[in-house]
DNA sequence: ACTATGTCCTGCGAGC
DNA sequence: TGCTCGCAGGACATAG
């Protein structure tokens, strides 16, 4: 499933593939759960538009167009298969396709999704009040677990009774980490999943916050984790499941003790961790 | 204000 | 071999 390192290396992808195109044409696949803002609305704000950049905040894709230098957001949510893919006009289009951004030299930059847990809408920014225009900007739901100080990281999880790894995986906290990255750096930081984030040390936090961060550099260098059926904007798969020390791991011993790595249901998700180097 | 749980959706693999 | 069934999970709604 996208999380942060696969969200950031398709948003990558994507921007150096088409900056600078003109959007010529929009066609919408009419299935009602993708679009959080309609399909005529987000076809009408993106249509003739430049795309200027596409960057990754959280887990969403951020395409920043403009026309007649007005800047408009367009988020892509993978969910979990959420696909977004530049391709040549002439490759078929695929099944679950739900939405096609035509631009000006023929490519496609295609919205493709089996499960539909991915949701596309546009963004506005706040309204003007003053003279000055500023730039639409998303900033999303939480804070950037990669940018964020080690002083306002342990500062929200403060007074949680909720388990670690449940508060890892809000999003209105540190947004961008989901079930994958969530086991993988609780086992390197060695704390259980089901401590509660709030009687967590400082000093555990850092070491939670340290291995997060180092976690998602490695897996952004190896392009993402390739579990479920991510692929990069070329329909390259991810390496960083190779890496992975417990995460779908249950039963299988610990590569550092041996100690069969136990699997547990945590907030409604799969959890694997070592009872032995989780303490 | 927090926290916990159910729901959506399809593909895949286990088991009979 | 071919079928059914349960599971996978991010975000959001709803309940406690």
């Amino acid at each position: 499933m996208p999380e942060l390192p696969e969200v950031e290396t398709v948003a990558n992808g994507v921007h150096a593939r088409v900056a600078g195109q003109r959007i010529a044409r929009v066609w919408t696949s009419g299935k009602p759960q993708t679009f959080k803002t309609p399909e005529s609305e987000i076809a009408q704000a993106l249509t003739g538009s430049t795309i200027e950049c596409v960057r990754r905040v959280g887990k969403t894709i951020v395409m920043t167009v403009h026309r007649k230098k007005t800047p408009v957001e367009f988020l892509i949510h993978l969910g979990m298969t959420g696909r977004l893919l530049v391709s040549q006009a002439d490759v078929p289009m695929q099944l679950h396709t739900h939405a096609i951004l035509t631009l000006a030299d023929g490519r496609e930059v295609r919205f493709v999704d089996p499960r539909r847990f991915g949701r596309l809408s546009i963004h506005k920014p706040p309204a003007v009040t003053g003279g000055q225009q500023p730039a639409a900007s998303y900033t999303g739901p939480g804070r950037e677990p990669l940018t964020i100080s080690a002083d306002d990281f342990i500062a929200l999880f403060r007074n949680r009774k909720t388990p670690i790894k449940a508060a890892l995986l809000n999003q209105s906290l540190l947004h961008g980490v989901g079930n994958i990255y969530a086991d993988e750096s609780l086992f390197r930081a060695g704390i259980r999943p089901r401590r509660q984030a709030g009687r967590l040390t400082a000093e555990e936090l850092l070491r939670l916050r340290k291995a997060l961060v180092a976690v998602l550099r490695h897996a952004i260098k190896l392009g993402g984790s390739s579990v479920s059926d991510y692929v990069d904007a070329d329909g390259v798969r991810g390496f960083f499941q190779l890496q992975h020390k417990v995460y779908m791991r249950g039963g299988e011993p610990c590569l550092v003790c041996e100690t069969p790595i136990k699997r547990i249901t945590l907030a409604g998700r799969g959890t694997h961790f070592c009872p032995n180097c989780q303490q």
